[in-house]
Parts: structure tokens; C-alpha cells; sequence
DNA sequence: ACCTGAACACCGTTCAAGT
DNA sequence: ACCTGAACACCGTTCAAGT
């Protein structure tokens, strides 16, 4: 179509084979060296691209974020109850917009890494940002509020993810069963001295689920109890 | 004083001069290799101690945990209100315990990281949970709550830490002032067009102070507010 | 029992050279 | 303008060999 492309490669490409990179083999797979590999490239060419590593990685989580649905699509959860319908459905929007990122992070395999990789400022971090500070404001919230809120809501979300995707690992790890590791380090004689810890032990049906989306809604829905509490 | 060490070091030697090179070189120093070089041995030496890099960096972070301040210390904070001073006590002593989490992590640098590459289950993580989930029930919470309290309190306190340290690495970047990366990405082209997102634009001062203690403080607050309420 | 040296299969990044 | 090849300074981990 175009007269004669000057590059054999569109940055989507690259992004393309990133990501299915990441999807089959996990973060660690996702080198400059591998990236270039699966699109038959020599890893120099790809700083052709991007001129770095770091750079390469912004441009996936902007790819990855722009999948996360944010608007205000209707239909989402109709309100049933009478009375305040506006404020009900913004706090199903919230709800919905933090189970979306949720979604987004933990169905990626590796995604979580991805954006803890670097900081959140490109448009689509800005786009959840601002649709966040939209729905805090018109839930009754000042501005400063709203942002600190919408503040606090991502990190509510991005670290009851970021602990969800850390006991995965270690299901994973059960399989291959590492050894106790006695060491001397002072506490460590008591790894798995339960009886230690009365109340984690009687509590352990409710950790076992704690991978759950309803216990992440949990989370969500106690933070929003606080975050829109007036008067 | 011993018969004869059959080893030449401790883990807490070996660990101590991991994290000098962690405050010193940052993450990333933190190889196998450079511990080892640090003590004057071979990479393969320290093998012997550790099976794996990553059995390493557990021992770090129980050894990060053990100096994590979690008991119910008295004077922390002298109940001043009249009334209901048990529960108010309670949650100043839920507010110690995650500030003391944010300082110890944003005091070492590279220490989230290093939270953040496994999994929170030695012994000094479960002190942590089980002093978190004495206070919420000592609030009145039932012990299923009690969990997902404590879990959500952690969540919030990790993600909160996150994103705070990845603002700083962008701070630290914008001395080396990368180029704007005009991409192809879908909305890359809108990279720095703060118009487009009125609100965030607003509230960019309240951003900014972002990384403060008391951004901080205010979200814990917020979330004990949903966690504790009753009635 | 503890440690070394050599090796394997990788990294991110730079730079001179080709077309 | 785009890309290659070689090189630099690194990784985690394994294994035969020494003491």
C-alpha cells in the first residue's frame, strides 16, 4: 500500500511477538535477545525500535492497557435498588473497573511483572486514572479526595493482585518441594511452627481462599465503604 | 569459642553482606556472583549455603521482616479520646504496623523488589499476619473477617509501596530525560496531552504529593474506616 | 565437607562495518 | 536508513576435580 515501507517492522509487530513471548514462556522469556529472535531479527535491529529494554517494556504495558475497559458502558449492572441510582452505579463501576484490571493482570501470564516493571504514566494509565477520578468525583467526592482515592484504589488493586500471583508461584513450587532451608537465621527454626501463630492457623480455610475474586471484592467493597463515606 | 567451624561463614554473614550491596549498588548487584565476591568466595561456593539465588533472597526478606516492628509496644501513640479507648487503640496500633511496613521497605532501596519476588510465608511474614489479625479481632471483627481484613490491610500497604517506588524511579529518570517515544501504539501519539484528561490535569498537585507519608496514612485510614465499620 | 575452575547457556548494550 | 557481526561485561547454574 504505502510507497515503500523504510522499516520491515511496525512497532505493533514487535509488540505482537512480545507479548506472545510473554504468553508462552513467561517475563523472563521476554528479552531483547528473544524478541528479536522470534521475529528473525538481530537484537541490535530491535534498537532500531526501541532504545532500550525498559523502553520496549513501556510500550507492552501501554498495549496491555489499552485492552482494560474503563468507560461507562451501560449495562453493566443495572441498578435494582430504588433511590440513589446514580451513586449505586458508580460504585458498580468501580467495582468493575478494579475486577477489569484484575482480569487484565492475572490472565496475562507474566503481566503483573510487566507493570510493576516501571511507573504507570502513559495514556492508558492516565485513561484509568482520569475514568477513576470521574467516578469518585461524581459519587459526591472533592477533587483532592477523589485523587487520593483513586489513588488508593490502584494500589489496593495492583497489590492484592501482585499477592495473589505470589502464592501461585509457590503453589508452583510445591510440586518440585524445596527443602525446609534450616538455617540460622534467627526466627527460621520455627518455619512451620503453625502453633506459633493461633489465630493464622484457625484462619487457614479462609487464607486458602484468598486467590478468590471474591475476596478481592471483598477488599474493594471495604475500601469503597471508607473512601465514599460522608456525613 | 567453637571446636572448629567445619564452615567458614554463617547465613547472617553471608545475608549482611547481601544487603550492604543492596543500600550500596541497588537490586540488580544482588547476584550470586557478587555476594560471593563481597566475601571473598566463589560463586559456586555459595551453593553450599543457598541451593538457589532464590532460596538467597528469601533469606533476605525474613531477614528484612525480622526487624519489622509488630507488637502492641505500649506509648506508641497515648489514646487521648475518652470513651471507646481500647478500639482506638487497637487502630493507631493497626496504623503503626503499616507505616512501620512502608519505612522499612522505602528505607532499603530495592527491598520491594525483594518483597515482591516471592512469596509473604516465612515465620516473620505470619508474625505480621498474626499481629494484624489480634488487632482485628480484638476490634470486634469474627476471625473470617479478621483474615480478609488483614489481607486487604497488606494489599493496600504493598501496592500503596509499589507505586510509590516506581514514581520515584521515573523522578530518577527524568534527569537522563528519555526521548517521548512517539510510537505507533495505538494513543501513544497522546503521550503528554494532559488535556485530554481534565481531571488528572486538576488534580496534579494532589499527584504530586503522591509519595508522601501522609497519601499514605490517609489510605489506611480510609480502608480501616470500611474494615472496622459496624452497624 | 567444603571449595575451586572451567564450562554452558544465557543477559543488555555498544560500535564499527556493510548495503 | 536500516541492519549485521563481533565484542564487552555481565547473569544463574552444573559438574568434575581438588584438599
Amino acid at each position: 500500500m504505502r510507497p515503500g515501507p523504510r522499516r520491515s517492522l511496525t512497532h505493533a509487530e514487535i509488540l505482537e511477538a512480545a507479548f506472545d513471548l510473554l504468553e508462552a514462556k513467561g517475563f523472563a522469556a521476554v528479552s531483547v535477545r528473544g524478541v528479536a529472535g522470534s521475529l528473525g531479527i538481530t537484537p541490535t535491529a530491535l534498537y532500531t525500535y526501541y532504545p532500550s529494554k525498559r523502553a520496549l517494556l513501556r510500550g507492552m504495558i501501554e498495549h496491555l492497557l489499552a485492552r482494560l475497559e474503563v468507560s461507562a458502558a451501560e449495562g453493566d449492572k443495572p441498578v435494582e435498588v430504588a433511590g440513589a441510582s446514580t451513586v449505586d452505579g458508580v460504585r458498580a463501576r468501580l467495582v468493575h473497573v478494579a475486577l477489569a484490571l484484575r482480569e487484565l493482570l492475572t490472565g496475562h501470564a507474566g503481566a503483573l511483572e510487566l507493570i510493576m516493571s516501571g511507573p504507570l504514566d502513559g495514556p492508558n494509565a492516565m485513561r484509568l486514572n482520569e475514568a477513576l477520578l470521574e467516578s469518585f468525583t461524581a459519587s459526591g467526592l472533592a477533587l483532592d479526595d477523589a485523587a487520593r482515592a483513586a489513588h488508593a484504589l490502584q494500589a489496593y488493586a495492583l497489590g492484592s493482585i501482585a499477592l495473589e500471583s505470589a502464592e501461585v508461584d509457590v503453589e508452583a513450587d510445591a510440586a518440585t518441594s524445596e527443602p525446609p532451608l534450616m538455617t540460622d537465621v534467627p526466627g527460621a527454626a520455627l518455619w512451620t511452627d503453625l502453633a506459633r501463630f493461633p489465630l493464622s492457623e484457625q484462619s487457614a480455610a479462609v487464607a486458602a481462599q484468598r486467590s478468590s475474586t471474591a475476596q478481592f471484592v471483598w477488599g474493594v467493597e471495604r475500601l469503597l465503604d471508607g473512601l465514599l463515606a460522608r456525613g
